[in-house]
DNA sequence: GACGCCGGGATCTACC
DNA sequence: CGGTAGATCCCGGCGT
């Protein structure tokens, strides 16, 4: 099945690639927290959106408040923190499952 | 006051 | 056609 990738997955994914490390990475890794880097955020945002091939270019703006969606369904909670989230224990299962 | 980050409503679009 | 998953736009709140 080739069914369109999420924005957690996909964020997921940047987690696990070395050259993403300027852009996000593992706070506490075993519960799921990461953070993005304030300088290169918009970069990160850049690279969803061309994946999605959206019409306008992402921005970090945009991507955060489809973020936001996710406290909502509870896949992905934002904690206290600048820039950082934790996705949920059920999600990070079913992504490390992959 | 400016700026960056955050929360969420409204509306629109693409896809299944 | 209805529902999902954002994408886009916008505005207000808050701390630095």
């Amino acid at each position: 099945g080739k069914r369109k990738e999420r924005l957690f997955q996909f964020l997921f994914e940047m987690l696990q690639t070395p050259s993403m490390r300027s852009c996000i990475w593992w706070v506490q890794s075993s519960t799921g927290t990461f953070q993005f880097s304030s300088q290169n955020k918009e970069h990160l945002a850049q690279l969803w959106g061309r994946r999605k091939g959206n019409r306008k270019t992402m921005t970090y703006q945009k991507m955060a408040r489809a973020l936001r969606n996710y406290s909502r369904t509870g896949e992905i909670q934002k904690v206290k923190r600048k820039l950082t989230y934790r996705f949920d224990e059920k999600t990070l299962k079913g992504l490390q499952g992959l």
